[in-house]
DNA sequence: TATGAATGAGACTTCATTCAT
DNA sequence: AATGAATGAAGTCTCATTCAT
């Protein structure tokens, strides 16, 4: 940042990138990869669509940078618990991402798309989701060996795979239930039902 | 077979109605709505495109058949426990579905993809999803509350909101895990998880 | 006609023919001719595309048979005067010809259509118009023959065709005018023109 | 040629349009609006069907730029009388828009074709052709006013229309007719007609 | 006297992408 | 750092027509 004491054409270009990225984030997250096309872009930003083949190398580069800059917005939103009692730190996670899915969906909403279709070829943006996903899969992993500290790995990998689905299905339900749905009180259940589980392994395995 | 009381089987309309579901459910299975194209289901089932146009409406009609029959597929693959104690009905039937979902996973993963669009227009395909998805919501209320009999209503539908998102993320995390996620292993823990849920509920209530 | 003992399938044919028809006269009264689909006047007779090919050899044949029922029936609107002085027989035909258009537009504004068209092959319809035209042309020249007598041929040839030049004229005005348009009082205008303009043509070649 | 004060002609986006316009007005006067279609208008001009969509946004676009261009064509070959006698005015013009017709009739055909359709939605052709029409209309009547002062506003507009009902009818006797209509002598006449009923209401009026 | 089913051709339109400027 | 123009492929859907029953 400062310095920027270039003839303002950078700053045109970083500004014509983002509103390009902002356009086909809304669309894409509304429609899905093939719902997205580049003129319906191009038409929500006002930029041609020529000025998009600058900016981005193909259709597949400009979903998969529109996945990296939503995960970003979306992972910024949380952070993981420092400190205090496990159950505590557990419900206060749960509450941030539910809050973080609620305010910015569209990183979900996009990537649950993009897992669920299984083109045949087809390539980055999917693979893009994939990896940022197994970012947060890592990242939750550690905290819960730190929080439950005496579970097995296999433990752990089924305990975030769980934390995980139920967070991508409390997503949907929400998506489909509308207002009928308290995506809050659920990821409180969501969070609850964790621990207690976590807390039931271990004396299992005391015993 | 045989024993077709119909006329005199006339033009076989039935027959290429299958022909062209049967092509469709596949490749929207996989493709989701905009990426199952006419052309792909008229390669697929060996039908003109023009043939499919006899049979359908138009492409918002043919996947909603798709979803309608796949649907009744899915279901008639499971049954609610008639008796026995309440958490091996429960375990029996959290395995039901899981097969059910790794069997034909047709159903929920093109129900999935439909459910997270946000089209502006367009319906019947996704309508008909939800309203299917209802059913089974319906359903699985009854059966609950007759499984533990004395919960509330918002804590029945809080319990099965909560059973139905665990299965949607189940899905997916099988969908995007692969091998590494034991879809069996996670519904028997998801049935658990409920049990106890369910069990906690009451005794808190008892008091 | 009467003695109608045949087992009532004949009547039904008949009655089918004539929804057929119907249907397809409304339509390419509005359409014109390509714009005239099968399929919508299937839609709207409700019989199936199949069965209009029972009826009728090709749509050719099918507008070409609009064309000649549509005639008859307007032509039956109106009938050549009989006696009485000469401007009060061209007056009250006008008037008769003027609603006749009014009351039955289908026969005139179809007609027009294929008239203007300029279509490489194409045939049948066209032609049926050119031919019934070519009927009320002649009969428009014997009566003029004898409400004028003395007229060269070619000065009832001049008359007939600025006649009827000025109905189709006026037709058209009244489609674009609407209720700016003054059909009756136009009518007359032109009656009185035409009675004007033949005296004169007398009255110069007496000199 | 020469003289293009235009940056420098970079790709050449306008002699496209022209070329497809000129394409396009052609098929148009032979065929009508439904039976101009794009792959027509794309193997008459060279240009891909594509390229019309990067010009056009539609078909119906196109055809209402096809009205607007030959309108203005048409418009241009024939010019208001500036001054001299009445009748002699009257000639002149009948005898211009007479050339006119015979000249240019793309514009009339279509448009005429347009004004017969009914179809239910659709517009913007037919539209634009109403609103150039009305354009003539008003200059035709304020000439007029100005040729035969003293008729009132009811009377100029029975006249007007009745003129331009006229020359609309005597082109369609032309299209129907061919070499046995000599447009060129019922003009005149019409001419004479016009003329001669604007003098008799001024009598009428005068008693 | 019909009609359900089918079909190849072609309708309009949008697609992702390229390239000269 | 862009963009006007173009383009071949593919999109959904309708067309007129046929044919076995």
């Amino acid at each position: 940042m400062a310095g920027k004491n270039q003839p303002k054409r950078r700053a045109d270009g970083e500004l014509s990138r983002t509103r390009i990225l902002d356009a086909a984030t809304e669309i894409a997250a509304e429609r899905g990869y093939e719902g997205t096309s580049i003129a319906l872009v191009s038409a929500k930003c006002g930029l041609p669509a020529s000025s998009i083949y600058w900016h981005f190398k193909n259709k597949d580069d400009l979903i998969a940078a529109v996945i990296e800059r939503s995960f970003a917005d979306w992972r910024r939103a949380w952070q993981l618990p420092a400190d205090g009692a496990a159950q505590e730190r557990l419900q206060g996670l749960a509450m941030q991402i539910a809050k973080a899915l609620l305010d910015s969906p569209d990183f979900i909403r996009l990537g649950l798309m993009l897992a669920l279709e299984r083109r045949p070829v087809e390539a980055r943006a999917r693979a893009m989701f994939i990896q940022v996903r197994t970012q947060t899969y890592v990242e939750l992993t550690s905290t819960l060996a730190e929080l439950a500290a005496g579970l097995t790995e296999a433990q752990i990998h089924q305990l975030v795979t769980y934390s995980m689905a139920g967070a991508d299905g409390l997503f949907i339900a929400k998506e489909i239930g509308g207002d009928a749905v308290d995506l809050i009180e659920l990821f409180e259940l969501h969070a609850r039902v964790l621990y207690d589980t976590a807390m039931r392994m271990l004396d299992e395995q005391a015993e």
